[in-house]
DNA sequence: TAGATTGTTAATCGATTAACAATC
DNA sequence: TAGATTGTTAATCGATTAACAATC
């Protein structure tokens, strides 16, 4: 795989997740080959677009055959790091921290689930999905012994700036963020803001640009 | 508000709910105006962006005062047709689906829940967020009855495409889909995919580009 | 071979920024 | 008034598409 001095594009990132989904479905499918033309279909991308994506981290291509699936899917998952251990936590057992608790797609992706976290005395010690709540007065303990490189945010807005800046000082690298607070951090510590709102949004805007919402 | 024939373009859609989160924290400052200035700095675009993206939908400034923030709050929410009443159903009660009958923000921007489902009879009849758990059998009979514009989907893949043709049969407009199927609907149904994973992929590959992934 | 498809270049398209007249 | 800030135009930048030589 090329390796590159310079960032990935963001917008390119942002696809990246898409031809790895595409390619896992076709992983199971009788074909060992697809072309660009193939993957523009499935992903909705330009066939144009999607060579000169790919063409971005090396050569994978076949010419006249198109891609290798099962390697082209390898590849993507290299170059996200997916082979990569990452270990994570979640910080907040509340229902949004129990749905993550409970989703499947950490292992595939390479992340290790390894705790969950909370300051409410009456859901530490319980068991969700096999993991144990701790309790939030412990964590800089527990990072202390276990290297951890992500948390996830799932905890009132209020206290969000506070256990961020906790986490930064006790050493993790990245943040998933599910909070509506705009956290503010240090330029090497990396923030993924998952706003769930944001869908309803889109859709609001949309529904109204399709006069649907004339008369609700 | 200007009104347009022509679509807003889904980059400007994507800024508006920042925009609006913006606003909502302004709203309670102290301060009636806001500048692009001021906003560039809170949303990280540039304030000659801000100014553009505002002006599509009419002439909201004031010259040399900025924004008057209340108002411009008002009519962004008119522009993503928060203002109009929107009905919203969850088809499945498990981790996911409870975490979103109990998220927050679904008022503010004009939506009701009004019912959860799902097919698992253990299930039905539980309260969640005091929303009874219906039965999917009666899916349809209920549609029939209540004029409901949005479903989120968060039932299992395999199950996925069955239920949204059986809203789409039922007349729902949009779905919030938060399985990991590519659904097939007509063009006059929104679909927004909200992938959760999609977080991950990304801060894994920002994780690599930052060299935080070597000895993990 | 003939057909298919890549990788890449040049052309096009669209989005962002810089600059500034208008004006509060 | 002088300073501030909008709304808008023109310039720039970046992303996408079209086209095609290379080649399997």
């Amino acid at each position: 795989m090329a390796k590159h001095k310079t960032k990935i594009p963001q917008i390119i990132i942002r696809r990246l997740p898409v031809y790895y989904k595409i390619l896992k479905q076709l992983k199971s499918s009788s074909k060992d080959y697809v072309s660009s033309q193939d993957l523009a279909k499935l992903t909705g991308f330009s066939s144009s677009l999607i060579r000169k994506d790919l063409s971005y981290f090396g050569t994978f291509g076949r010419k006249s055959y198109g891609y290798d699936i099962c390697c082209l899917f390898n590849q993507i998952g290299q170059i996200m790091g997916f082979d990569k251990q990452k270990n994570l936590i979640i910080i907040g057992a509340g229902h949004l921290g129990r749905a993550l608790a409970y989703n499947r797609g950490y292992q595939e992706r390479g992340y290790n689930l390894k705790a969950v976290f909370d300051k409410n005395s009456k859901l530490i010690g319980e068991k969700i999905n096999n993991l144990k709540v701790r309790d939030i007065n412990d964590l800089e303990k527990y990072l202390g012994n276990t290297p951890i490189l992500v948390a996830a945010l799932t905890i009132d807005n209020n206290a969000a700036q506070k256990i961020t800046d906790r986490l930064i000082a006790a050493g993790i690298k990245a943040i998933w963020n599910f909070t509506n607070v705009s956290l503010k951090t240090p330029a090497e510590v990396l923030v993924e803001d998952q706003i769930i709102n944001q869908g309803l949004c889109h859709l609001s805007c949309k529904l109204k640009q399709n006069d649907c919402l004339e008369f609700h």
